[in-house]
DNA sequence: AATCGAAAATCAACTGAGTTGCAAGTATAA
DNA sequence: TTATACTTGCAACTCAGTTGATTTTCGATT
């Protein structure tokens, strides 16, 4: 994911400045595997590099605010994050009762009941989010 | 919803004790025309009696586990909770990016596309949560 | 390359929803 | 009516996230 975009032009192009925590931000939440929690993405740039929390919790909004993450609201108290570039579109979650753990799953077409979703006349609906929640093979196989 | 419903009765069928607060939280969640938050819950009780907020806290977690509720988590950090009886299936919820209010939606036919929200071979899901967001119709007047 | 102002990072202190442990009160079975 | 297991209340705590004031740094312009 992260080699199919380059960030530093990314940031220029949204006219943000080009900084190391920054950088390591986009780095990170390109090369994860799955939507991550600021907590778990600070730890990763603290492997690096000293930086502060309020540092990245305000990168994290900013993103969110310019389109260049997405905040999914997964579980109570928790934000995770993921990038919104065009190569990872909008898509539903899986998330496993007993590991936590959270899997992208495939984007599904529900234009077909896009009516229904609106509610009442007059509502204009922009955004849906669709949460699965069950076990996951993993934790299936150990009990 | 809540006429439908002998609440005193539904907690000797669960084998939990009849409390005032308790009747209080099932009563005004059945009465309710949407989710409300554990807060909002709190401050109603309290217009008709002294009640500490650990007890609302612990009394809708347990209704939650007991399956007499159902937690929404809508936005982060706060959870919502709704009746789960059976006049009251799961169903999508609305949420307006101005005024944050939540509007219950029809149920929509997912079964349709289970097959692709299971995810990888193996998965077991057994909750799909839809949350539609957007503008409703209220606000969409006022701007 | 040195300067400089706006933007970004830091720090400490705060917020607010929700939780914990323990003491005191109460519903209900016997 | 009584015993006791279940409920409630209280105070203090947790933890993700936020605020405001100060210092540092990016990067455009000399």
């Amino acid at each position: 994911m992260g080699d199919l975009c380059d960030f530093s032009q990314l940031l220029a192009r949204h006219g943000v400045r080009l900084t190391a925590v920054r950088l390591a931000v986009l780095d990170i939440l390109g090369a994860a595997p799955r939507a991550l929690r600021a907590a778990e993405i600070l730890e990763m740039i603290r492997t690096r590099r000293q930086v502060n929390k309020v540092t990245v919790y305000r990168i994290l909004d900013d993103f969110t605010h310019r389109g260049l993450l997405r905040r999914l609201i997964l579980e109570g108290r928790v934000s995770h994050y993921e990038l919104a570039c065009e190569h990872h579109p909008p898509h539903p979650h899986f998330q496993c009762h007993l590991c936590r753990e959270i899997q992208c799953l495939e984007p599904v077409p529900l234009i077909r009941m896009w009516t229904e979703l609106q509610g009442p006349v007059g509502n204009r609906a922009d955004q849906i989010d669709v949460r699965v929640k069950g076990l996951c093979h993993k934790c299936r196989e150990i009990s």
